[in-house]
DNA sequence: CTTGACTCTGCACCAAGGTGCAGGGTTTAT
DNA sequence: ATAAACCCTGCACCTTGGTGCAGAGTCAAG
């Protein structure tokens, strides 16, 4: 028996109408539909479902969810091609570590002014702030 | 002498459109006008894009940029209040560094599997993401 | 005194991933 | 049989940090 869109979206864990953004967006294939119109979904549409969700937490964007999807479907041969773009993935996050790394470390620095110095008639972190366009 | 807004816009490494949004937003006070109605800006100015800049490169969304501003208006007698939003600052890089982190490993682990089963009729990184969710 | 570069205002638009609403039809439970 | 809860479509709107454009006025150089 079929699941209704609101069933689907509850296993899924999305809202009703994200379903509908994916099926528009083509992530999610248009849904067959019963006589009164209503999207019929199967139980294979919940893993699909899930597989978006998931890359999405996985750092995944949308359209690149969908070129993965569109791997997919060309069955097994494209494995590399899919671990070619993981590894890109990878790429992209070591990049953000970095960056967050390096904010954090100012931040830091920022912090340790503040404390050592408070005594100064300005505060060290607007102070710091000022100039840190060079960091 | 006074600067005009693009003037201000290449000191701050800005573009013209953007110093007028910061004005809107009122992250910038409103600009003096000249008898004809164009903005002028001093020095100050050029340093209050500047540390808007620069606390943005730190992770500060505007929102947060204007309150920094607020506090600095209170002279150095917030410096504690500096601290604590810096503080939290910190602690939500820390919860990003973390999350990117187990995305990393996720993405990781899937890799080792597409290189070490290869064989297998089904790409592992696809199939690994149905049920990544539970990560 | 003209030409080109600059400025003004207000409005619309962009990415990304949705969310919300109006106005109507359907299904289910009581 | 009727009310609640669900579904449909299409459209507008939200976030954040800007960007682009049209139409009009202004300033500096030649």
């Amino acid at each position: 028996m079929a699941l209704t869109i609101s069933q689907l979206a509850g296993e899924a864990g999305v809202g009703v109408p994200t379903i509908r953004y994916y099926e528009r967006r083509g992530i999610v294939p248009k849904a067959a539909r019963s006589a009164s119109g209503y999207r019929q979904y199967s139980e294979d549409a919940v893993r699909h479902v899930r597989f978006v969700r998931s890359a999405q937490q996985l750092g995944f964007s949308l359209e690149e969810i969908q070129e993965l999807l569109a791997l997919r479907v060309d069955g097994p041969s494209s494995c590399g091609a899919v671990a070619r773009k993981t590894r890109a993935n990878i790429a992209q996050i070591d990049q953000k570590l970095h960056e967050l790394e390096r904010i954090r470390k100012a931040l830091g620095r920022l912090l340790v002014t503040c404390e050592t110095k408070r005594a100064s008639s300005e505060c060290p972190v607007l102070h710091g702030l000022d100039g840190a366009s060079h960091a």
